[in-house]
DNA sequence: GAAGATTGGTTGCGATCACAACTATTTCGG
DNA sequence: CCGAAATAGTTGTGATCGCAACCAATCTTC
């Protein structure tokens, strides 16, 4: 590695308060969609969907934008399949392939959450940084996404 | 709420690179400290205590530290106490509280792995910032956090 | 100084999730 | 084509962690 081995006053700094108050921010995140019996879990599945074409992902894409394993995916679409809001469609020409779809309820139910979702963004985040913040965490982590996805 | 309904482009940008990124980085790094046979819970567990003085402190205080519930701890104590690198000591004076303290074991331990975490930090997430955009995330987690702790 | 509230910590239980092993389907090498 | 390898998804198992209920010790109030 290039760098010094430890890390300097404004590095320390900023790693500190990344990590503690990342996990802060989403219990808050977690608290304000809870009263519509989502997790975050849920609501990021319901998403990542919602902006697919026709509604629709295949299970393994899922996962994969989620970040979660496949049996960790088959579980938590247990949830949403019995509230109805995602169902499962077979692909009729690869028959190993099952797309969640999200439902008419699953989408009035996003519709609804997604501006209390986003308000509480702005409310816990976004509202407190400055333009330059926003665009420096912006390129920050997409150098480090980079980096982590060869 | 102050500012309209959506996030802008930027925003968004900053927010979901944000959302999506810091899975992947935690990721990594538990890949980094697993080879000590440690997790980051174990880790910051360890980190945490050791800057404390005498190198101990509350359960009660450790757990606030480390965002886990009361129980979270206790179940996590678990594993650091049966390697040895914790020892639990009671109060003498308020007989309710026990304290975490780093044993001899667990302090070498922590010199060990300690720069490699932090070596890993830099690897994946600082050396890839410039000097702003350190102190960017420095300045707006700290401007949630206050948010967020009234 | 005794009753009730508060504080510190553990335990029972349920939810979430990853890993490994498994089944089913499709694709590829020869 | 046929068998081997790859791909998609599920299930068994174990780890982690929060909530509620609990016990024990201390503090508060009258």
């Amino acid at each position: 590695m290039a760098g010094p081995k430890w890390l300097d006053s404004e590095e320390m700094k900023a790693w500190r308060l990344y990590i503690t108050t990342s996990v802060d921010l989403m219990k808050a995140l977690e608290d304000d969609v809870r009263p519509f019996g989502l997790t975050m879990g849920d609501y990021q599945l319901l998403a990542m969907i919602s902006e697919a074409p026709d509604r629709r992902l295949r299970m393994c894409d899922l996962a994969d934008q989620l970040r979660l394993s496949r049996s960790g995916l088959t579980r938590r679409m247990d949830g949403v399949l019995s509230n109805a809001w995602v169902a499962r469609v077979q692909d009729q020409a690869d028959r190993r392939v099952a797309y969640a779809e999200l439902t008419t309820k699953g989408w009035n139910l996003l519709r609804k959450v997604a501006p209390i979702h986003l308000a509480s963004v702005r409310r816990l985040m976004i509202d407190h940084l400055t333009r330059a913040e926003v665009k420096a965490i912006g390129s920050a982590f997409e150098k480090i996404s980079n980096n982590l996805h060869p």
